[in-house]
Parts: C-alpha cells; sequence; structure tokens
DNA sequence: GCGTTTACAATGCGATCGCATCGTAACGGT
DNA sequence: ACCGTTACGATGCGATCGCATTGTAAACGC
C-alpha cells in the first residue's frame, strides 16, 4: 500500500541498513573493550564511529535495541569464525584435532579476539540481570554444548574414544574449562600458551588411548 | 599532633566506621546482584542501606572508592566462607574431599550465593577495564592456586595421586572446570546437581586409583 | 563550659545522560 | 514537476548523575 518494495527484505533507499548499523556496532564494540559497557553513551558511540548521534538514533531507537543488536551481532561473528575455523582443517580430521581447534578458538590468542572476550564478558554480566540480554546465550550454550557431544559421539564410534565415554557429561566438562581459562587468561594470569597447555592436557586425559601402566 | 587515640586503629568518636561501611556495602552487593553493577548510584545506594545519601558520602570520599571497598568486602568474605568450610570438614580428609569440598563451595548452591556469584561476575567484568578492580583479583588468584595446588603435592605425597601427576597443571585445570562451570549454572543452562556431576567426574578421573584395564 | 571534631541531613550545582523534536537536503514514484 | 519518504544534522529538554557545600546536633579534650 504505502510502499511496494521489489524484495521482501528492506529495499532502502539508497543507503545499506545493516552495513550501517554493524558499523555503529563495530563503534560500540571498540568502547565497550576499553572502557566497558556501562561506560558507553550515544554521544561516545556517534564519536567513534565518526558519524553524528542523530545518525546512530536514526538507526537504532533506542540504546537498548543498539545494544541488543550488537550483542546478536558479536554472536554471529563468533559463530562464524568458529565454523571458519574448523572448516579450515587439514584433510585428516581427528575427533580430537577438531575439539582442539574449537577449543582454541575460544582462546583468544591475539589483542583483537581478546577484544571481543572482552566485549562477551561484559555482556555476560549484563545479562544476568537482564533477561533481555540472555535470549543470546540461551540459545548458544545448547547448540555449543550439541554440537562438542556430537563430536564425541563421533569419536566413540570411530574408536577415539572407549564407547563407555559418557559424551553430554565430557561436553559440558570441556565446555566448561574452556570457559574457566578464559577469565585468568584476560586478567592477566598466564599466557595464551599456558591456556593451550591446560586444554591439552585434559584432551590428553580424555583420548588416552591407552598407557597408565 | 591534633588526635591522639589510645588504639592505633581507628578509635572513632561513637560509631563502627568499619561496620558502618560494610552495612551500606551490603545494600550494594543486594543493588549489584539485581540490577548490574552499572545501575546503581549513589542515592540508590542510599535508599536500599534505608540512610541518607549524605551518610554514604561520610564513609565513602566517592562511589568509587566505595565500590573498591565492595570488591575487597567480598573478596574476603569469598575467602573466609571458603576456609570455614573446609575447616568444618569431618576427620578422615583425603585430599580429594578437600579438593571437592572446595569447588563445591564455588558453585552456588542457594540464593544467596548465587547473589554472591553474580556480583563477583559483576565485579571481574569491570576489573577488565578498570585495573583499579583487578587488584584483588591478582593476588587472589595465585593464592587460591596455590592452595589448589599444595593439597595435590599432598596427594601424591601420600598415594593419593600417582608421583607423575602435575599438581600446577592439574590445580590449573581444576580451577578452571570450576570457573567454568559458574556461568551457563548462573545462566540456568543447568542446576548445582549438574555442576557437581560434573566436578565429581573430572575428580573421578583424576583420582582414578586403578581401572581402565 | 567551651571549642573542636565527628556524624549525619539537606540542598545545590554543573555535567551528562537518553531521547524527542525540528530542520533540511536528496532521492523515488507518479 | 510535485510530493512523500528517507537520511541525516542540530538542538533542546527533563531527568539523573556524582559530588561539593552547608547546616546542625552530639560527643569529646581541655
Amino acid at each position: 500500500m504505502h510502499v511496494h518494495c521489489k524484495k521482501g527484505e528492506g529495499m532502502p533507499k539508497r543507503v545499506d541498513h545493516q552495513a550501517r548499523r554493524e558499523q555503529i556496532t563495530e563503534a560500540v564494540f571498540r568502547l565497550i573493550a576499553a572502557h566497558g559497557m556501562e561506560a558507553i553513551s550515544l554521544r561516545d558511540v556517534a564519536a567513534e564511529a565518526g558519524v553524528s548521534m542523530g545518525l546512530v538514533q536514526h538507526y537504532f531507537r533506542s540504546k537498548d535495541e543498539m545494544l541488543h543488536f550488537a550483542m546478536d551481532s558479536l554472536g554471529q561473528r563468533v559463530a562464524r569464525r568458529f565454523a571458519a575455523r574448523i572448516a579450515r582443517l587439514p584433510a585428516p580430521r581427528t575427533v580430537r584435532t577438531v575439539l582442539r581447534t574449537a577449543m582454541f578458538e575460544v582462546i583468544p590468542m591475539d589483542e583483537e579476539s581478546r577484544a571481543d572476550a572482552c566485549v562477551s564478558m561484559a555482556f555476560f554480566a549484563r545479562a544476568l540481570v537482564e533477561p533481555g540480554f540472555a535470549a543470546v546465550l540461551r540459545e548458544a550454550y545448547p547448540s555449543m554444548l550439541g554440537a562438542v557431544s556430537e563430536q564425541l559421539r563421533r569419536a566413540i564410534g570411530g574408536g577415539e574414544l572407549p564407547p563407555e565415554t559418557d559424551p553430554e557429561q565430557e561436553a559440558i566438562n570441556l565446555y566448561a574449562l574452556t570457559q574457566g581459562l578464559l577469565g585468568p587468561l584476560l586478567i592477566g594470569h598466564y599466557d595464551p600458551a599456558a591456556a593451550a597447555a591446560a586444554i591439552d592436557h585434559h584432551l590428553d586425559r580424555l583420548f588416552r588411548t591407552s598407557s597408565t601402566g
């Protein structure tokens, strides 16, 4: 009636809404990583993104909507990077290699992924007190865990793991270990190599083919 | 010169400074647990504590000082509860039992400790962007880890663990596992019992006396 | 008893916040 | 060519913030 676009998606006049929103979101990430979520204001975001504050308001109806979008965007980016990292693995993909790669992806090795991890922490803390922010986490965790336990089941089927292994339990512990290594790492208690060693140590014990005497 | 108190500590006129500060701090905890750290204002704290805002200002020179005091206070409380829980253990204290108890202490079983965990998360997120808040964590982690690895060394000496066990590595993994279980638990992905099962599962594997064939 | 210090309450202030409003320039459809 | 919609920029507003200031009553040292 009012407007009849050819594409059902959006068909804006000339600018790409999604791109603009993500450009602003990038500024949000930088500010959160640098000063925390509580410190960011719409004016700061506009300044960081190099745009006017009116523009920010134009693309986000409220600050809350902006932050929600940012959280979704971060979740998608993490998931995408996750999948890409797995897909990039060379041919002989043992389950152990896949799991190791996945767990290493969580551990921030460079400044960029470190910043992402900090932002994730900020969002997590927010999700604890604002259920609206917990939605992304609510779906991310079961999917993560499902992927891990599926890998473990594959490993059991392929003989990499003994048949009495509990895939769900091991998946929980693998995930918890990885997440638990993140905190002290971000604070600076040890370096990424130490976290990697911890992961390998755990995988060593899980996948021990025989030994122990 | 100006004032010559008999006690080196404080000797205020008639009120207990420390007590008042901790009373205010309790209100801070309640507000952080309920609405997050970014949402609390001096007026809110005063109202929650049932005092005037001037009183809050009287006992804390600034909001930042108040939050720092609160973080210290929380750290001490956690450490105290930790020690008490260990001390309350019955006579035959195997290392495994001690570790299990310690790890369970991190997992919030009731609403009160859950609130504490949420507050800790909030402080942690803050510490990532404000180094001043990282001071407490900076000393807490090595002390925690040291206690755990010391227990592990005792276990090795006592024959509970094989001599080739790496106490430092196992301590890191035990701590990481426990911390990593906390996040999903707080979000509500599983219940305390599941977290306890994960801990026991890990301890089972670590302390397996023989088996595996 | 008197002055100083302490313990609080009340108020004021400048800054900043999110958001609503308004103005305007450019494009698209007819 | 016109008109409506979109895409912004600029400004204003009420609320709220942390903090400084001021006032006052009570306790202590002398």
